[in-house]
DNA sequence: CGCTTACTTTGGTACGACCAAATATTATTT
DNA sequence: AAATAATATTTGGTCGTACCAAAGTAAGCG
């Protein structure tokens, strides 16, 4: 490879196999070449070549464990939430962090439910009613209800029927797991956020989406209420 | 460094690094430390540091030119849509790429415009109105005009004043702007859309949430329309 | 004092070598 | 013949050295 002053050799072969790998020419979940292999495909050092891999690994389009031969990942909208992941997990930490986080959250899902109740259809009400039912049976199981409690929400994520907003649920979920698995749970706890669950529900299928969104809202808002004091932050004023 | 079957002795470099980073250790915006001495201080080869600093640089840590120390930057949301542009940007390539990032704004700014119309402070109405006299002097300048377009959308993500809305919406703008590039500009559309941001802010000043979102709302659809049309598009049946 | 010039530092790239873990191959056992 | 163990080979991770060209710095000059 050339030394070209403003650009590294590495970078060719960057967007050479990112364009492999967007094109299929590269098949996804399949290994990629050996690194000496590659070497000569692009006649280039294995410096450079290992900084191409490492930099598609860093953006997610390559899974790579040491020692093992690297990923072939096609990149989806979960993947660039991934990619994010590992600096907003630093900002959560930051003053704020998790408020203005969790606050993006509300904001999101209020529009959420408002937009199921106007626009659910027969499909997503049915699927809506399965994950309250199996968050009413998880009612005595914490660990479960969790879930199900997750799985609830990740519902109206996914009634807009855009790729983008079940990535973005995901994000939400795992960002925010490290202060949520600290919450102490209880049987009481889950009753509570069932039947505010239901209530949402019950506003989606009444069509009303003042209701609905209100609910979601005092719902979400508890919930922030019961981690402000668990890890004793300023009140807020919103 | 050690060689430890399962790890990296790069991530040490990066997660001590990142650390140093978050802390203030290394001084944002100043150059991180000659390669030749990082190796000292970490007692590795030029090779691991090499790679954790492509690490760093890769999710937004550092900013490297190439030849140029690379500069320390402690992350903040921006960063973190930085870092997921990239594969961002393949994925808007994809089939119903583009519309599915529209889309998503387009919820995002009616939730905005609703949220606007109950809560926005005097200073933020006054900042809409100006950033909307902005506009309507651009109204001749197809060029200027597009930046005031975006500066006045961007007034409704400074509303909730969470620091993660402006971050998407420098997003959206960023990551959508390659297609807003290639349309047609005109005094006439310019006036359009001049318009439809009066009727929103008017809306919001009525302190009328369902007209705002449906000014919102007739706004994008019609600048969407624009879209399908020029890059021929499928007709979207949301 | 500003500007050109020579010197030093530093990032980018290439090679070659070695290790240990992963993988493929062959031999051995049941 | 299938399962298993022993062996050989490949491959990723790390190190060290070397060289170049551009960036940074000091010296010298007008």
């Amino acid at each position: 490879m050339s030394t070209d002053s403003n650009s590294r050799a590495a970078d060719a072969v960057v967007s050479e196999l990112e364009t492999q790998i967007m094109s299929g020419q590269l098949q996804n979940s399949s290994p990629l070449p050996a690194e000496r292999e590659l070497m000569e495909r692009f006649s280039a050092s294995r410096t450079v070549i290992r900084e191409a891999i490492s930099s598609l690994s860093n953006r997610g389009l390559l899974e790579s464990r040491p020692r093992f031969r690297p990923i072939v990942r096609k990149p989806d909208y979960l993947t660039v939430l991934n990619a994010a992941g590992s600096i907003v997990r630093h900002l959560v930490n930051e003053a704020d962090g998790v408020k203005n986080l969790y606050m993006s959250r509300v904001f999101m899902e209020r529009a959420l439910v408002r937009q199921a109740a106007t626009s659910a259809t027969k499909a997503d009400i049915m699927a809506l009613k399965e994950a309250l039912q199996a968050n009413k049976e998880a009612i005595d199981n914490s660990e479960e209800f969790y879930r199900t409690d997750v799985a609830f929400h990740g519902v109206l994520y996914m009634i807009p029927r855009n790729p983008i907003f079940p990535a973005v649920h995901q994000g939400y979920t795992s960002w925010l797991a490290p202060q949520w698995d600290q919450m102490l749970r209880s049987p009481e706890r889950n009753l509570v956020n069932y039947r505010a669950h239901k209530r949402i529900l019950d506003a989606i299928i009444d069509r009303d989406p003042e209701e609905a969104e209100e609910a979601l809202s005092a719902h979400l808002r508890a919930a922030w209420e019961y981690v402000r004091v668990t890890f004793d932050l300023e009140a807020d004023n919103d």
